[in-house]
DNA sequence: TAAGTATATTAGCAAATACTTATGAAGATT
DNA sequence: AATCTTCATAAGTATTTGCTAATATACTTA
């Protein structure tokens, strides 16, 4: 559960930028064969075209957005399963489904007796 | 557009840490009248208890988490309602049904004309 | 009301983040 | 091959974050 929560809070992180969420609304309503290269996305989203690479850098890292290179522009573009991977992550984590057993307090924790309330 | 993105991205932001995300299972975990309080919470994460606080403090502030006191104590809860219209809105941030219309360099962008790839 | 307990806040710090400017690397075009 | 253009990286900075230790606050209980 350790590492568990650890994965699900790297990709909330990924997300919890407002310039990178613009930045994937605008690449999900890229369809084929349409193309938004760094310097366009800078251009749209105010930002400078180092910012951008920065945060697809971020994006890239969780699989979240792709690149492919067409004459002088990378083309940048959303990668759909992983996006819809993602909903499907941060959805589960916040599911009071899997909510198991209640939990007390452990064992060696000084306050045990004190939880009585 | 721009203060959604904001909104948006502050829901995420609350929950993009291991130990706020652990917490809020610890929580979710809990049903009545089970109680956790600050101390047991704590000492169940590893962290200490001003951490614990400082977590709370967080997730109050997106009204995830609300507290009662009991007698010495303050119990935590869940704010299921709102653990529910949080899951929807990460997981509707993250839809691509939203998806519009592509949309194409504005006007001003001094790169427009490079963007026909 | 005075003492006791749990929780919140403050101060301080190290690390991470989001940005800009400047520079470097990769590939396309001629 | 030389030149261009785009994109990535590096360097530098201001802000934010997550933590601990110390202190203050709020409430209960006797």
């Amino acid at each position: 559960m350790q590492r568990e929560a650890e994965q699900q809070a790297a990709v909330f992180s990924a997300l919890a930028d407002p310039t990178r969420l613009k930045l994937v609304k605008l690449l999900c309503r890229q369809h084929f064969p349409d193309a938004l290269c760094v310097k366009a996305l800078a251009c749209l989203l105010g930002v400078s075209q180092p910012a951008i690479s920065q945060h697809l850098r971020v994006l890239k890292a969780i699989g979240l957005v792709k690149g492919e290179r067409r004459g002088y522009h990378i083309h940048y573009y959303i990668n759909r399963e992983r996006l819809e991977s993602c909903r499907e992550l941060v959805s589960a984590t916040l599911s009071m489904a899997e909510s198991g057993k209640a939990q007390g307090c452990q064992d060696d924790c000084p306050d045990r007796r004190k939880q009585d309330v």
